[in-house]
DNA sequence: CGCCTGGTCAGTTTGCGCCT
DNA sequence: AGGCGCAAACTGACCAGGCG
């Protein structure tokens, strides 16, 4: 049981630089205090938990079992006081400095970011933005080590214990060269099975999607011969082509393709903006979730 | 053996609350 | 305002243990 009397937060922040720094020394000199300070602190802090905490090794000193698991939590609800009692600063766009990193699928970065992203630099001229492909399975993590800010994902898919921000709902439609011989009349379904499908495979390899879900319950399979990991890839392909594919509506537009009615109900999924709770309250995070939400807002949905 | 590190101790300084 | 007592934190000296 923790022995909470003579609690001081001082002591928690100490403890919290200690278990970071794991050496008693430089603890004391991140905290501006002498080395025999935090050692005493420390000797209070084993007594409040009734632990060692840390432990003297070869290399500075050894957490205990108790201390790991204490270090994220301790971390956060610091943070999370620190963001309470620090008074709100304004976010001045024009004079800040910084780099943002943010993580998008192709999609993204074509119905989003394209649009978004030169505003917003031209708002914050002294601002720089990095995108990486956005990674589903480490994007938890590296938005928890500070590595990237803001993620765009699907929101059926989006890595769970993240703070998000719906954008649109996006519908896909069949797409196919304009002249393409096959989509000259209304498709029934049979011919809408012999088509030969693309699809995106983000992962690479895969041959069924949402499309194919929805076929499979009305009893019905469809032709995908050719998997691409790329939106921009497909478009050309079928620019150039008459191949054809359930392609996100939004790509449409200023591509040489045309859409035509499916005889089922086409699949749709929902857009979402992602970050870690740190940033939850960080005014420069704040104003550029705002920035992209506006020119998302602003685009609107695509006509066709 | 020298260096680095954590820990302890004694004495001093500083800050604060209380009292006159 | 000044004196007093207390607690906290400081400096400096020293010790012990691990490592190359």
């Amino acid at each position: 049981m923790i022995n909470f009397q003579g609690l001081d937060l001082n002591l928690l922040m100490t403890l919290d630089v200690l278990l970071k720094e794991r050496n008693v020394t430089r603890a004391a000199q991140r905290l501006h205090l002498s080395q025999p300070s935090v050692s005493v602190q420390l000797k209070k802090l084993r007594e409040m938990f009734g632990d060692p905490l840390l432990l003297p090794g070869p290399r500075g000193m050894t957490p205990t079992a108790l201390a790991e698991s204490l270090q994220a939590p301790l971390a956060d609800a610091l943070t999370a006081l620190e963001q309470a009692v620090q008074p709100a600063r304004e976010f001045d766009p024009t004079t800040a400095k910084g780099t943002w990193r943010l993580a998008a699928a192709d999609y993204g970065e074509a119905t989003i970011l394209r649009r978004a992203l030169p505003s917003i630099l031209r708002q914050a001229p002294q601002c720089r933005i990095a995108v990486s492909q956005v990674k589903p399975r480490t994007l938890a993590a590296s938005m928890e080590s500070g590595e990237l800010e803001l993620a765009f994902h699907t929101a059926d898919a989006a890595p769970p214990g993240l703070k998000s921000s719906a954008l649109f709902t996006e519908h896909y439609v069949l797409a196919g060269r304009k002249d393409h011989p096959q989509l000259q009349q209304p498709l029934d379904m049979d011919r809408f099975c012999h088509l030969e499908h693309v699809m995106v495979s983000p992962n690479g390899g895969g041959f069924s999607g949402g499309t194919d879900q929805v076929l499979a319950m009305l009893g019905h399979k469809r032709k995908v011969v050719l998997s691409v990991p790329h939106f921009n890839f497909l478009c050309q392909l079928l620019e150039s082509s008459d191949l054809v594919a359930m392609v996100p509506s939004r790509l449409i537009p200023g591509t040489g393709l045309k859409t035509h009615p499916v005889p089922f109900q086409a699949p749709s999924f929902q857009m979402v903006m992602l970050w870690h709770e740190k940033h939850h309250n960080d005014a420069a995070h704040r104003w550029l979730r705002q920035s992209i939400r506006d020119s998302v807002k602003a685009q609107g949905a695509p006509s066709s």
